[in-house]
DNA sequence: CGAGTTTGACCGGCGC
DNA sequence: GCGCCGGTCAAACTCG
């Protein structure tokens, strides 16, 4: 639940107008994998893509093996905690941007969701969050600790 | 002292 | 076969 507030903070205060939109996906998101990329672009009309992009064989359209969740939210900082425990493992600069991405994975055990988190060069304030995987365990964190969340936002800014 | 970050090295795929 | 490129590992380091 975190995230959804921080998301809808984010894209309240940066002018983004799919706030529900990213909320609905959040949930389905951390539904059981019965969905597939055409689905949540709908919902959410975010980008979907294969991570399978080379290393597997992609040829396929009906095997969904590593779904991978593309989110563009507007905000300064990069660090929207989703209410997830992530450790970084890497960071690369990439092509055609000159900011690094961020690579981070989930630390619980069992659970290896992977995340990375880009950022546009033309446009500093946008920030593209990508998750790889499903979570298979609950949100661990603290509940709705709006006003913590508050401060932290405020710190930001 | 433990959990998480940093940062260069390493690795496998792909193009030449 | 070689070198580039994107992604990951891991040892050292930092912070609470």
């Amino acid at each position: 639940m975190s995230l959804n507030m921080i998301t809808s903070y984010a894209s309240t205060d940066f002018e983004s107008t799919k706030g529900s939109g990213l909320l609905g996906l959040m949930q389905e998101m951390q539904a059981p994998a019965s969905l597939d990329f055409d689905s949540i672009s709908q919902n959410g009309g975010f980008a979907g893509s294969e991570s399978e992009g080379k290393l597997g064989k992609r040829k396929g359209e009906k095997k969904i093996r590593k779904p991978k969740y593309a989110f563009q939210t507007r905000s300064r900082v990069d660090i929207l905690d989703d209410g997830y425990r992530w450790r970084k493992y890497g960071q690369k600069a990439v092509k055609n941007n000159k900011f690094p991405r961020s690579y981070y994975r989930c630390t619980h055990q069992g659970c290896s969701v992977k995340k990375q988190v880009q950022r546009l060069t033309n446009d500093e304030g946008v920030v593209v969050t990508t998750y790889e995987g499903m979570h298979s365990h609950q949100i661990e964190k603290s509940p709705d600790n709006f006003e913590h969340i508050l401060s932290q936002m405020q710190i930001f800014s």
